[in-house]
Parts: C-alpha cells; sequence; structure tokens
DNA sequence: TGTAGTGTCTCTAGTGACTAGAGGTTCAAG
DNA sequence: CTTGAACCTCTAGTCACTAGAGACACTACA
C-alpha cells in the first residue's frame, strides 16, 4: 500500500494532483488508515500511470474519462478508443499547422530589426500594429 | 466615435472581451457618453487592432503589456522588442517540437488496430496503461 | 513513552484569458 | 414616443491545475 506522496513520486504526478484527479472521477477513492489517510494499492497505481501518460499525450480529463470508462467494456471498446485517438491526433496536427504559420511570421517579424538602413521605427513593433506588414496568413 | 460593438465589429474582438483588456490596463479607459457607454476614438481602435494581432500570435497579455509599455519608449524599444518576439518565437517551436513527437506516437497507437491478428486488448488503451510500448520519447 | 519533523487532511482562493448570465439602463430608428 | 437592440456592472464558470492556511497523522529516534 502505498501513501499519496508515494504514489506522487512513482508517477511523477504531483500530491494536489492526484486529489484533484479523485476529485473529478477519474481515480476511485482509495481505502483510509484509520488516522483518514488515502492508501493506495497497485491498481490505483496502474491507473495514475494511465492518466498520467494520457495527459502527457494532449488528451483532456473528459477524453480520459471516456477512456477509462471504455476499459470496462473490452467488448466494443476498440473502435471507440480508436475513434478518440484519432480525434486528438487531429487535434494536434492542426495545432502544428497553426504554430508553423506563427513561427513564419514570427521570424519575419524578429528579423526586420537586423538590416541595414532600418527607419527609427520598430518593425516589431509596426508588424504587430499594421497588418498590412503580413506576407502570411494567420 | 465607435461604440464598443462597432469596434468590436471592425476587430473581431468580442465585446466582453474589449471590456477584459481594460480591465487588464491593455486598453485605456475610453470617453464615455451622458448615459455612461464606452465611445472609441480611432487611436483606441488601433491600439485593440496591435492587442488582436499579438494574441493571434500567442503572445501573452503581460508581453503586450511590455510591447505596448515599449511603444511609448521610442529609444530604446526596438531591442526589447525583438528580445520579446524572439523569445515567443522559441516558445513556439518548443511546442511544435513537442506535438510533433506526440503526433507520432498518437498515429503509432492509434494504427495498432487496424492489423491483422491484433489480439483482443485494444491497443491503444494498452500502449496508454503501458509506457514500455512507447517507441519514442515524449 | 515523548517529541520533533515531515507528511497528510480539508477547504478556499488564485492562475490565464476569457465566456456566460442576470438584471438593469441607454441609444437610435421609425 | 415607443420599441428593441445594444450597452452597463457584477458575479460566476471554464480547464487543469497550483498555492496556502490551519489542523491532524505518522515515523524515527532518544
Amino acid at each position: 500500500m502505498f501513501s499519496i506522496g508515494e504514489l506522487s513520486k512513482r508517477t511523477e504526478v504531483k500530491v494536489p494532483t492526484i486529489r484533484y484527479y479523485e476529485e473529478m472521477g477519474l481515480l476511485s477513492e482509495p481505502e483510509r488508515t484509520e488516522g483518514n489517510q488515502r492508501r493506495y494499492d497497485v491498481a490505483g497505481l496502474e491507473r495514475l500511470s494511465f492518466i498520467k501518460h494520457a495527459r502527457d499525450l494532449g488528451f483532456s480529463i473528459e477524453a480520459i474519462s471516456e477512456l477509462i470508462e471504455l476499459q470496462g467494456h473490452p467488448d466494443r471498446s476498440c473502435q471507440a478508443a480508436t475513434d478518440i485517438a484519432v480525434s486528438q491526433l487531429s487535434d494536434v496536427r492542426a495545432k502544428i499547422k497553426r504554430l508553423r504559420a506563427l513561427e513564419k511570421e514570427l521570424v519575419r517579424i524578429s528579423k526586420g530589426c537586423d538590416g541595414e538602413g532600418v527607419s527609427q521605427d520598430c518593425y516589431v513593433l509596426a508588424s504587430l500594429a499594421d497588418h498590412e506588414l503580413c506576407r502570411h496568413e494567420h
């Protein structure tokens, strides 16, 4: 049996976050000592590792709830779980696309001041003030 | 002079967001009608456009505050403004890097169920439960 | 057995950048 | 002069935590 601090060390999830997951219903309520402290078993540890891994991959608490729900129904879990993962993947790809566009514009903006013969106005500030200066869409 | 709704349409910033920016000190308090409604001039419009553009590029409210501060001191604003933009750029690049790693793993995970001869366990759920299945670091 | 020090408990409030809603007032068009 | 949209302030909610207060529990050592 692990204390909450022990669990925290093993999973690298902070103590208040563990309590938060419990409150959100991601973790079932563990046993308690006589003094009301939480004591976890291996199942609790595995469940938390699952949550941690999914969070690291950017799944929302809600999506993780669904995945956990699915774990209880092995009959038709696979397609549904794959759907969630695929949807997460398309989110990630959309974010990457957007960030690439931002990267381009930021490169352009932050290079503006380096050249010679630059006017006294700051190119960064001017670029932000005047959208017409953008060469890329965003 | 524009009403807040007019300003909202022209900048595509929602009305409550404009009031929020005012509260955060990004926008100075505009004139008011006798009936206490906000009335903006062209300077207000330009300021809000600047903020909108910077937000679209992912600058935080705090960073935008600094940029606005710098606009008032043209003498040494350029280097400082460029620094902020460069720092924003490196944030963006770090995010892209991380998202690419996530993308790889999600592709791997969500393909797991497609092949033939897959066991009855769901590969998505198994992958999330067991970090050892990861081939990529994240 | 006593005690010191660390860990844990609950509860509330704060973060960032908004968004939603209640309940009331003002403006502009017809 | 009336109607209805736009506006006002204020509070609370979002997401996924994080921080802090004040009190209680556990463990190691004397």
